[in-house]
DNA sequence: GCTATATATAACTATAAGGTTATTAAACCA
DNA sequence: TGGTTTAATAACCTTATAGTTATATATAGC
């Protein structure tokens, strides 16, 4: 739990963890369109002003978005870098795995014919 | 709590939030190899036992591993579906932004050019 | 300077997350 | 049967989340 975050500060944190929020993930897919202001971000939710503001402060410190400035209003914009890091991350981790899965489907193959000749001990196979 | 897995489980909330974690993403790092028991998988952790059963219950909920059973052990195996969705959507969500970001640059520039002949007044381009 | 608008901040509440230690339960083994 | 190993559960603590209402701040425009 300690090493993780020593080193670099893992973005991959935050960044997750803002978009495990449905009102945060329908607020970025509102900013595919472009630039909103917090008001007209705030309308389509039956939530007060400030707990989207608190979002958008969520999605903020995870860089999923920076502000602007016109006028009274800060207008939101969406910025993709996090959403691609966890994009990468997802992708990288998945070829992994499917790689990993490869290899067990061998495995379990080479296992399965091996065992009609071999029975296994009734003693666990991951005794280590 | 409870209502995740009565209604229309919003998959991505729990996924994403189980992704949050770095324990838990060591602990999905950790099973690419292959099934693991809990003792296993605590071991390079400095942390307790219970911590750890408690992030692969997070883990099994967020339907990212699964149980087996194995005399006293319960290994963990990783499960792809859930990621696979995970990926999909920070995957559709970045080809809109980049096709919407090429409306952008597209619209940019013709203001760009727009503007030399008439410059906008003072008054902010997002009042409404 | 006064008022309206847009947003942020403060103070509060309730619930969830992430950890701990101690205990319990289940399966094996001798 | 009784001890050991593996994992889960209980009870508890602390901090974070997600919301609320009320208030403060900044800017525009009269």
């Amino acid at each position: 739990m300690s090493y993780e975050q020593l080193l670099p500060p893992d973005r991959l944190d935050s960044t997750f963890a803002a978009l495990a929020d449905p009102t945060r993930r329908a607020i970025l897919a509102r900013l595919i369109a472009g630039e909103v202001s917090v008001m007209e971000l705030a309308a389509p939710f039956e939530m007060s002003q400030p707990a989207i503001s608190k979002h958008l402060k969520v999605l903020e410190r995870a860089g999923l978005v920076t502000r602007g400035r016109d006028a009274q209003r800060r207008p939101v914009r969406v910025e993709a870098r996090p959403l691609v890091e966890a994009s990468k991350w997802l992708d990288g981790y998945r070829e992994k795995l499917e790689a990993s899965f490869q290899r067990l489907d061998a495995l379990l193959e080479e296992m399965k014919s091996h065992e009609k000749t071999h029975p296994r001990p009734k003693r666990s196979r991951r005794s280590r």
